[in-house]
DNA sequence: GATTGATTTGAACGCTTGTTCAGTTAAACC
DNA sequence: GGTTTAACTGAACAAGCGTTCAAATCAATC
């Protein structure tokens, strides 16, 4: 029960104020426990942090593992498009954490995640570079073009709100139409 | 002569590690100077962030505005991408504070920077609008398109590297063309 | 060379940090 | 009902935090 509890209470609180900004104490309160207690669910708060975004880079590799196999080129870049936006925007915690506080990994986790991290970039890059190669994509540079739209992509969790002006879907269909129009053949 | 000294010392290691995870003891270290005569420079901890985010914010708006006027929104649209990669790359780690540290900035404070970024965000809207009036583009929804060009464009900084196997004028024209594209008409 | 004014020191302030641990409490089992 | 096991408390630890300030030092002026 309590296991949980700790980790949704330091993501929740490592996202809105950043690791090094939260205390032991902060999240044994938020927990309604002692901040000793803590130390029954986590060596410590590094290992905290390391734990949180390795589940998250887990998950995120897994998922899109379990998609299912696409038909070509364009149909893979428009399903890694949609999945990125869809799996991002449902987890924002995790991606702010993932993303702001690799600084504060110590150098044997910040690897793992990178490794991690890695991994998924390579997922898009040869998903460009087989359409570069079967003639259905244009791009200067599929390494960089990957870069490029993962950053497009991922910015979407900056300003999207449940309660804005646009539904996740009409999100999912702007960025697919822009994504489609930079590789376009 | 110290002041100046306490800022980039101060910058540097924002940057490096977080401005929550940096001591005013580390910054003094880096100066050569103890702790206390950084009180002479700063009131505080929170101005000395400030005042590096507020510093490049404004020296970024001005030299945008001081870019020559442009021959349409295509050449606009250029002019932008390339302005703000080049602008980007030259100050890293001001970059990198500006984006990471404004929840370290008190109420007050963020809604100053926030200001100032909304002004350059819309510098960009400004420009896709006008060519989507013109036909000089087609972009499905010019807000949404402007945060996703400054997303990827910003991105560069994230992996570019000098002594890497492109240079920047090589990636200036990367994204150029992979900007051009997205909103071709 | 004395005087002024700006810098810097070094200690101190009260408070918070991550982590440990003996002791208390609560729940589960025989 | 007594015993075992797990969970949690509450105090303590040494260290570090941002900030203040009287005193010492330094540089420049008369």
């Amino acid at each position: 029960m309590t296991g949980p509890r700790v980790r949704l209470a330091a993501l929740r609180l490592f996202a809105r104020h950043g690791y090094a900004a939260v205390s032991m104490r902060q999240i044994a309160k938020e927990v309604g426990v002692q901040a000793g207690a803590l130390y029954n669910y986590t060596p410590d708060k590094q290992s905290l942090l390391f734990d949180l975004m390795k589940g998250h880079m887990d998950a995120l590799l897994a998922a899109w593992s379990a998609q299912p196999a696409a038909a070509g080129p364009l149909d893979a870049l428009e399903q890694f498009t949609r999945f990125h936006i869809r799996f991002h925007s449902s987890r924002p915690d995790e991606v702010f954490i993932s993303y702001m506080e690799l600084r504060n990994l110590n150098p044997e986790n910040f690897v793992q995640i990178e490794t991690l991290r890695r991994r998924y970039e390579d997922a898009l890059a040869d998903i460009l570079r087989n359409g570069v190669a079967s003639g259905a994509f244009t791009v200067p540079d599929p390494k960089v073009a990957a870069m490029a739209v993962i950053a497009m992509i991922t910015g979407v969790n900056t300003w999207y709100r449940e309660e804005g002006r646009l539904t996740l879907d009409d999100v999912e269909e702007l960025y697919w139409t822009m994504v489609r129009n930079m590789v376009a053949a």
